[in-house]
DNA sequence: GTAAAAGTGGGGAAAAGTGGGGTAAAATCT
DNA sequence: AGATTTTACCCCACTTTTCCCCACTTTTAC
């Protein structure tokens, strides 16, 4: 189970240093995916397995589906930990997750999510903004 | 069952003794998860379980739902007592809470509540203020 | 009042995070 | 094909953070 919320940087090699809370579970190496919204996705090898039989199983005859299973096996990779428990980062899921310097690392049960900073910072707001506590109020003062 | 009302210090290295009444119950570890209210709860491991099985088996296919769990697991931590029966609080939840130093500890049947000093007052004189018996008395003074 | 337990603070070793050099492999160009 | 450039990967070094342990103070129990 991945928990907890971790900032971190992507250096010039584009590495990023895994949580070491997350490295037991991983056991040196890790399938990284392209995620909803707009982050990465790090699964152990065993839960990819389970995610990539389930999307495998998609009915082909959909074209929809058809270009889901592309994208997602395609924007997928096998990344090994160095010796500093890191992994690299391809160009391709970088440029998908905006991801240029300050990351947010963050467990979510069966996977952990890869943050562009910068980008997390949006969401959140954005998400603060649809808190229906936050929209009644703008409407009560909104003219 | 937890039960009872303590005040504690979070000190510079982000510890906070956890109150000695709590400690058996918990054997040694516990989860550390944001609450409602901003303020913090402490599970013990097997009620977490419970709830984290739950919000595990949502779909992903859902926005909102891949929203909560993020939400949820990302701010749950496994913490383990150390020999003073001290607990680390996370940066994340402590700024969720507001925690900078004074806390109250408080039991709260299966779980104990963590809150800033400073939140819990503003927060139990808001429930002052919505108590109609305080409101009418500010009436008198056309407040 | 005394002893034990709980709460609080801090030093220091170890681990984690980060940056960078050097070499080998791969890709590209002529 | 050979030469040159680029990329990947292993290793080392430094900084920051974490965690274990000890010590002191305060509270509780008898």
């Amino acid at each position: 189970m991945f928990l907890g919320t971790y900032t971190n940087k992507i250096d010039d090699k584009n590495r990023m240093a895994v949580p070491a809370k997350f490295r037991d579970q991983l056991g040196g190496k890790c399938m990284l995916t392209k995620g909803f919204d707009e982050c990465l996705y790090i699964y152990t090898m065993e839960d990819f397995e389970v995610m990539a039989a389930k999307i495998a199983a998609l009915p082909q005859s959909d074209a929809d589906f058809r270009e889901f299973i592309r994208d997602f096996f395609g924007n997928s990779e096998l990344c090994e930990l160095d010796g500093q428990g890191r992994i690299k980062i391809p160009q391709n899921l970088r440029e998908y997750a905006h991801i240029t310097k300050d990351l947010v690392t963050t467990g979510a049960m069966n996977k952990v999510e890869i943050w562009s900073a910068e980008t997390k910072a949006d969401f959140d707001l954005a998400k603060k903004m649809k808190d229906s506590r936050f929209t009644d109020k703008l409407r009560e003062f909104s003219i």
